[in-house]
Order: structure tokens, then C-alpha cells, then sequence
RNA sequence: GCGCCUGUAGCUCAAUUGGAUAGAGCGCUUGGCUACGGACCAGGAGGUUCUGGGUUCAACUCCUAGCAGGCGCACCA
């Protein structure tokens, strides 16, 4: 249960019995009224800033309408005391028993305690990665992934549906290049014949190689001679190839795919053209000039007369290219009919997942989706920032050019899968991360995977003590417990979880789950120390048994540990 | 020139979708292992939340004008 909804419901119902006894007038604004969480210093549960929201209505101070509220407060079975604090907020302290109702409600629960059943269920589509097949994830690629990856956890653990997709980019000029590396390196081992290191448009890397090799070995029949007759047939291979190095790599980072769209199918479907035709109905098409951005250079600029996008009519900056000179469909324009495909397949919430590099994509593509829809349909996009890797307190550079870039292979083998998805999370994807290798292998409090993994594997040690699993059902008659503040106080951090999920979920940040387990891990962590100096707060006592309000404390982290980590993708070794 | 992101303790970052006395880790410093797991804990010092204006009972949070850093701005994808 979420304590915070459910006394939102019953300050409602105070007020509106206030209102019926005339105590106050207007019950205006009630539902902007908040039931939060107090700061430490207070000695209360929950709080709320109701009379604050109704002073203004029934032209009385928020202190006035507090003193009113607090007699109706007192009147409910479970609350122990309400006072009023300077503003105008209300302090809640509940008795015991609430918290007895409270755990034998998440312990029936188990890791399904946190999911927000109040909205209806809705059917996402998410769009990640989608780097493109030209060789494997590096780690610019990581961070967007495993934020896509864990979101979609985080969707369908409030039970919505979510489909995660990989939108291939098999067409254009970077893939023909790329098939023309791969021919090439074809070519010296079946010929002989030197790769060429100077031209910066051929791929640098050695999987081209690796890629050569395969396709050598699978295709022995193929005849090499003549690369425009076989280039399309290379280009699928080469494809093929390439998005089997990345579904690895997603593999190892435990991320896996829905659907794979590829853009040529889109065109060889005629859907670009459709969606072109679409728009053009419906006056959003024209035929025109990109003027050059201020500030640059505009010597080197080519005017050209083209098929745009009226992107401007959506708030973007300038309208949008849909065709090159040689009228074949720029990267956009597929992407358009790709996102229209989308729209048909009638999913509620369409999310897409871009690197920083790729901000400035947004509002165009938004734009195509708002008029494809009739600003129906909603694309969220999600931008993460850069990784900043360090080793040995230096940043870590990788050069393009030579192609010796960090791959998602070297990071997962240096530090573990587990680590660089908690880490990758432990900011928001608003900020750029530091992601520092020499602390990451450290075993300390400077890793907070091992931080929250070690309040589980404590846990579990003590389950183990008395010859139990911590994963066991357990079994408790009657809830009648009187637990200390020591322990209210984990309480009170449990029945923030729902909360955490909720605006996790809503915002689309899910740096906060992490946050939020490395919290609860902290107040874990202190109490279980306070059993050093007070016997009464060890869980193991002197007969080696654990009380049934230990247990069923234990019980509530673990399954907050559990389902959280869930959700970020990480492992709760029972032993470290 | 324009757009997006960021600016919080010496450093790296949080801050409950506008709440009360802005919190963690690292670093500095004092203390705690015969212990249910010390991969841990307790205490101390450290702040004009980049600046100015505005909205609000209430602003790190929203609006606005600046400053600084990052990313991007053609038919690349």
C-alpha cells in the first residue's frame, strides 16, 4: 500500500466533513493538496500541506484552518498525534498498529509491494539504441541503452505494456561505405590485395576483418570479382554480421530486443513514399530552400531546392531536408515513415531513447509525429548525456580514426555487467557521468553496487544463521508489534518505495531507484551496527532465533532490495 | 547567431513531480572490529544552490534577462 495515496484519500475526507459541519467554507484546490514526507528532525510519520491549499480560499491563515483539521485528524483510529508546524503543515505520528498493517500488507505482497495500479494500463513502444550495424557498441552507446532498458522495466513493473525496439539504419551512404570496408578486407584475404588505411571514409577497425572472415566462410559460392553486382547482397551480409556483434554486446549488457525495424525494408516497402504522399495531403510538404545557419561560414554553403518537412509550424528552428539531389530519401524522411508505422500499430506513448550528439534531432522528429497524428500521438524523447571515462583519475580518450574505441566488451570484462548498468543509473541522464574505472572495481562504499548488494548478502546471512532462505515465504499469525524509531525509520523509508516508483515512472528517471535502494542500504547498514553496543538490536539473539518483528523486517528490505534491483538489471548475491 | 543540456560543500553528485533547518559519497578530521559479515558504522569541519529581476503563503525547482561549460545546427546517420 501506498500510505502517502491512501491519507491523501482520508485528508480529503476530513475536509470535506470539516466543510459539511461548517468549520470551513471551500474545499477549492483540494486536489493540489500533497501528503509528503516530513525531514528528519520532525518526530512524525507523514505530513501535509493542506491547510496551506485551503487558507486562500476560506480567506483564513493556513495556521487557522490546521487547528480546525488536526481535531478531525486526532478522531482516526490509527494516528497517535497531529500537530501543527510554522507555516501551516501538518505533522502525523501514527500508532504501532499502523505499522503492523502496513508490513502484513508488503510482506503479502512480496517484490510486487511499489507497483502503481492507479492508471490504467497502457501499451509503450520504446525505441533504444539503435546505433548503427557498422560495428560493435561502444561506450557512447551503453549508457542510452541500459537507460532504455531499465525504463521498460520500470513500465511493465507497473504492469504496462511496453515493446522495445531497435531501429536498424541498413540504408544509405555510412552502410555503403561500411559493405565497401568489409569488400575490401574481403579482397586482401582472398587476394591479397592491401586495405587502404588512408581513406577516412573505409572503416578503421579489426572486426572488419572478423566480419570478412564470416562471410568468406558462409558464402564460399559468392563471386567477389565485380563489387556493383554483388554490393546489395554484401550489404545485407555485412548487416546480418554486424547486428549479431550487437545483439551480443546487448546480450552480455542483459538487454534484449523486442523487434529489429530495418530501413530498407521501409523503403523497399514503399512506406517512405506513403508517408511523404500522407503528408503532403495534408499540406505540410513543399518544395524550397534551407537558408545557412548565422555565425558559420556560409562561403562553403549550396543552396539547393528540395522537398521539406514544415517542421517550423511545430516549433522547430527550420524545416527539414526529406530528399537528397539524387531525389532518393535522406536518413529523416525514413525515419518519418518509420515513426508512422509506429503511430499505426496504435501504441499509447511513444518513447525514443537519443545520445546527447543527437539532441538537436528532437524537435523534428517530434514535429513529424505531431502532424502525423494530429498531435494525437506523443513522442517522448529521452536524451542521456555523455560518458566521461577515468582511469587513474585522467580521462580515458578514444580516437575514432584509428577505431580504438572502448567497446561494451572491454567495460562489462573490466568492471562486470552489474556495475556499469548501476553505475551508468546512479545519475540522472540529464548529467554528464563521470564513470571513474579505477572506483568502480573498488569493493567500498565508493561503489554503490556493492553497497546495496552487501546489505542484501547481509540479510541473507542472517536467514542462513537459522537455517532459512531469505527467499522463503514466511509465515506470521498475528502483527501485533511495537517497533522502536530505529526501525521506524527503515519503515518509513520502505513505504517510500511506491512514491520512488511513481515519480521514477512519470519522469522517466530511473536514476532514482538507485538512489533511493543506496538510501535504504544506508539506513540498513546503521542499524545493523547499532547491534554492536545494544544486544536488543542484533536479529540473531543470544538462543539464536530471530523475532517474528525482526523477520518480518528483514523481509520488507529484502523485497525492496530484490525488485529494485530488478528493475535496474543487477544481481542480490545471497553471498559476497 | 540559434537550439538542447548543465551550473548546488574543495571534488563527483542527490534533493520526494513548488514545501519546513538543501543531503550523500570522496577528500580532511575524531572515534568504533574477540561482533548476527568492518565490503560496515558514529561524530566534526565544510553552502549567498552561477548572477540580477519576477511569480508564490512557500523557489535549487517555475518565468525572464544575463554569465560560464558541454552537445548540436546541410544531402552524415
Amino acid at each position: 500500500m501506498n500510505i502517502f495515496d491512501l491519507y491523501k484519500k482520508k485528508i480529503i475526507e476530513i475536509v470535506e466533513k470539516a466543510k459539511s459541519e461548517k468549520n470551513i467554507i471551500s474545499t477549492d484546490n483540494i486536489e493540489k493538496i500533497n501528503v509528503d514526507i516530513p525531514p528528519n528532525h520532525f518526530d512524525c510519520d507523514i505530513s501535509t500541506n493542506v491547510a496551506m491549499i485551503l487558507s486562500k480560499p476560506n480567506n483564513k491563515s493556513p495556521i487557522e484552518i490546521a487547528n480546525i483539521l488536526i481535531k478531525l485528524i486526532m478522531t482516526d483510529e490509527v494516528v497517535e498525534n497531529a500537530t501543527v508546524a510554522k507555516p501551516g503543515f501538518i505533522n502525523i505520528k501514527f500508532k504501532s498498529n499502523f505499522w503492523n498493517k502496513f508490513l502484513k500488507d508488503i510482506i503479502s505482497k512480496n517484490t510486487n509491494y511499489g507497483i502503481n495500479l492507479n492508471e490504467n494500463k497502457k501499451k509503450y513502444l520504446i525505441e533504444f539504441v539503435s546505433a548503427n550495424p557498422t560495428g560493435p557498441l561502444h561506450v557512447g552507446h551503453c549508457r542510452g541503452a541500459i537507460l532504455g532498458d531499465v525504463l521498460s522495466n520500470l513500465i511493465s513493473f507497473n504492469k504496462h505494456q511496453v515493446t522495445k525496439e531497435y531501429y536498424v539504419n541498413d540504408h544509405g551512404n555510412q552502410i555503403l561505405h561500411f559493405t565497401k570496408s568489409v569488400y575490401l578486407r574481403i579482397l586482401e584475404i582472398i587476394k591479397n590485395t592491401k586495405y587502404p588505411t588512408d581513406d577516412p571514409n573505409l572503416y578503421p577497425g579489426d572486426y572488419i576483418i572478423d566480419i570478412a572472415k564470416n562471410i568468406l566462410k558462409n558464402n564460399k559460392d559468392l563471386d567477389f570479382n565485380n563489387f556493383d553486382k554483388i554490393s546489395k547482397k554484401l550489404t545485407k551480409l555485412a548487416v546480418f554480421e554486424s547486428i549479431n556483434l550487437i545483439k551480443l554486446n546487448l546480450n552480455n549488457l542483459g538487454i534484449s530486443h523486442d523487434n529489429f525495424v530495418s530501413e530498407t525494408d521501409l523503403v523497399n516497402n514503399k512506406e517512405v513514399d506513403k508517408v511523404i504522399e500522407k503528408l503532403k495531403k495534408n499540406n505540410f510538404i513543399y518544395s524550397g530552400k534551407i537558408k545557412a545557419p548565422e555565425g558559420e561560414d556560409k562561403s562553403k554553403w549550396v543552396e539547393r531546392n528540395q522537398l521539406l518537412f514544415k517542421s517550423t509550424d511545430f516549433g522547430d528552428d527550420k524545416d527539414r531536408a526529406l530528399q537528397k539531389e539524387d531525389k532518393s530519401w535522406t536518413y529523416f524522411a525514413s525515419d518519418v515513415a518509420y515513426h508512422n508505422n509506429k503511430i499505426n500499430r496504435k501504441f499509447d506513448i511513444l518513447i525514443n531513447i537519443l545520445g546527447a550528439d543527437h539532441a538537436g534531432y528532437i524537435k523534428r522528429i517530434v514535429s513529424a509525429v505531431d502532424a502525423l497524428s494530429g498531435k494525437k500521438n506523443k513522442l517522448v524523447c529521452k536524451v542521456s548525456q555523455l560518458v566521461k571515462l577515468i582511469k587513474d583519475n585522467k580521462p580515458f580518450k578514444m580516437s575514432k580514426r584509428k577505431g580504438d574505441y572502448i567497446t561494451v566488451e572491454d567495460l562489462i570484462n573490466e568492471v562486470g555487467k552489474d556495475a556499469v548498468r548501476f553505475i551508468m543509473l546512479s545519475r540522472s541522464s540529464d548529467v554528464e557521468l563521470d564513470f571513474d574505472f579505477t572506483k568502480v572495481k573498488e569493493k567500498s562504499k565508493d561503489n554503490p553496487l556493492y553497497y546495496v548488494q552487501y546489505c542484501y548478502a547481509r540479510i541473507s546471512s542472517v536467514f542462513r544463521n537459522i537455517n532459512k532462505n531469505i527467499s522463503d515465504e514466511i509465515k506470521i499469525q498475528n502483527y501485533n508489534f511495537n517497533y522502536t524509531n530505529d526501525e521506524i525509520k527503515i519503515l518509513k523509508k520502505i513505504s517510500q518505495w511506491p512514491k520512488c516508483i511513481e515519480i521514477s515512472t512519470y519522469k522517466l528517471e530511473p536514476h532514482r531507484i538507485a538512489v533511493y535502494l543506496y538510501e535504504l542500504s544506508s539506513d540498513f547498514h546503521s542499524y545493523w551496527n547499532m547491534g554492536k553496543e545494544d544486544k536488543s538490536k542484533r536479529f540473531i539473539n543470544d538462543n539464536n532465533i530471530v523475532s517474528d518483528d525482526k523477520i518480518v523486517l528483514l523481509k520488507a528490505v529484502s523485497n525492496v532490495i530484490k525488485s529494485g534491483m530488478n528493475i535496474i538489471g543487477a544481481k542480490t548475491p545471497e553471498k559476497m
